[in-house]
DNA sequence: TGCCTGCATGGCAGAGACTGCCAAACCTCC
DNA sequence: GGAGGTTTGGCAGTCTCTGCCATGCAGGCA
C-alpha cells in the first residue's frame, strides 16, 4: 500500500492488485457474513452484491462459483497441505506426513471459534458439504504421487498409498465431525490421533 | 398391466403403481442413455423429458433432482448397505459387518461392465461425485449407530466407530479409483482388503 | 347416465446460479 | 493529454428447480 506508487518497477501495478484484493476480500467478508447470518441457502448471489457494492458480473469474476465465497481459503487449505508434504524430510513417513500437513492446516484458522463456525456452516449445509469433499478428493489425488515416492523403498505401491492417504482424510473428518458435536471441545488433531489408533489397533 | 384389473383386492390400486413405476423406469433408461452417450453436464432436463415422452414438471415429480437420475440406484445402494449391516450376527465385528455390506452392495451392479460405465460416469462428472460423497456421508452416519453397539463390549466408544467407519469407505473408496484406474481389472473387493491391509499393517 | 371426488399430468411463470457479449470507465505508459 | 489495455456494469440468455392452476382420467354415488 505504501510502496509502489514510487519505485515503479518493484513488482509491476501493485496499486491496482491491492485494489483487485481489498474488493475480493470485502467480498468474502459480506458473503460469510451473511451465510452465517440467514444461512448459505437463504443468500442469494444478488444480495451479497448488492451489500458489497459491486454487481454480480463482478462478483462472478472474482468468485466463479456460490461456494467459492467459501471455498476461497479451501483453496489456501488444499495448498499448504501440499506444500507441507513437500517440506517434509525425505526420511519422514507418509502417516507422519499426513499428520503435519494437518496440523499446518489447521494453523490457518484465526480462532477456534472462528474454526467452528466456519465447520458448522459446511457441515450443516449439503451443497457446501458436496462441494468441500470434492474438493477433498481432487486434494488427495494431487498428494498422492508425493506420499507414493516416500513410501516406494519399503514396497508399497500406489495402490496402497491411495488407502493410507484416504484413511487419513477419513479419520480426519471424523475427527472434525467428532469435535463439531462436542462444540469444539478437546484437540482436534488429538481426536484424529485417537481415531486413527482405533483403526491401525 | 394384464393383470390387476381382476382380483380388485391384491394389494390395493396395483394398476396406477405398475404404470408410474413403469414411467419412472423408462426416464431413468432414457436419462442414463443420454449420460453415457453424451455426457452428464451436455444432457438438459429438457432432452431426457422430450426423449422419454413426458414434461419436465412430470420428470421432476419423480426425480427432485438430476443427480437423482442416477441415484436412483444410489439410493437402493444405501438401503442395502444398512439392511446387511444390521442383518449381521452380533457376534460378527465391525469390520466383518461392514466388508459383507460393501460386498453385498456389489452385488447389486448387473454386470461389470455397467458398473464400471456407471462409476466412470459418477468419477469423471465434478458435480456428480460431489453428490455421491455426500449421499456417501450420510450413509456413513446412518452406520454409526449400528455399529456402535457392536463395538461396545469392547470399550470402543462412538468417536473411534467413526473413524473406522470412515475408513472403510474411504478404503472402499480408494478400491473403486484403483479398479477404475485399471479398466476393471480385478476384483474390487480384493483391491479394498489389500488397502486395508496396508492401512492397519 | 350424469355428477363429483381424487390423483396424475402439463403448461406457465418465476427464482436463482451462471455465462457471453458489448459498451463505458478506469489506470498506465508514452 | 492521448493511446492502449484492463476492469467493470448491464443485458440477455441458459439451465435447474419450484409453485400455481387448469386439464384429463379413473372410480364412487345417486
Amino acid at each position: 500500500m505504501t510502496q509502489g506508487t514510487q519505485g515503479k518497477g518493484a513488482t509491476t501495478s501493485t496499486l491496482w492488485d491491492r485494489t483487485r484484493q481489498l474488493a475480493a476480500q470485502e467480498i468474502l467478508q459480506t458473503a460469510l457474513r451473511l451465510f452465517t447470518q440467514q444461512g448459505y441457502d437463504e443468500t442469494t448471489i444478488a444480495q451479497i452484491a448488492r451489500e458489497a457494492g459491486v454487481s454480480q458480473r463482478t462478483l462472478f469474476r472474482y468468485f466463479g462459483t456460490k461456494e467459492d465465497l467459501i471455498g476461497g481459503s479451501q483453496e489456501r487449505f488444499v495448498t499448504l497441505l501440499t506444500d507441507t508434504v513437500r517440506k517434509q524430510p525425505v526420511d519422514v513417513g507418509a502417516w507422519e506426513a499426513l499428520r503435519a500437513a494437518f496440523k499446518a492446516a489447521l494453523s490457518l484458522h484465526a480462532s477456534p471459534e472462528q474454526a467452528l463456525e466456519r465447520f458448522r456452516l459446511v457441515h450443516h449445509t449439503d451443497s457446501l458439504r458436496a462441494a468441500y469433499l470434492g474438493k477433498r478428493v481432487r486434494c488427495q489425488e494431487e498428494l498422492l504421487p508425493l506420499l507414493e515416492a516416500r513410501l516406494a523403498p519399503s514396497g508399497t505401491d500406489r495402490r496402497q498409498v491411495r488407502a493410507i492417504v484416504a484413511t487419513a482424510f477419513a479419520c480426519f473428518d471424523a475427527a472434525t465431525a467428532t469435535w463439531l458435536e462436542g462444540n469444539g471441545q478437546g484437540d482436534i488433531l488429538d481426536l484424529y490421533d485417537q481415531g486413527l489408533a482405533a483403526v491401525r489397533s
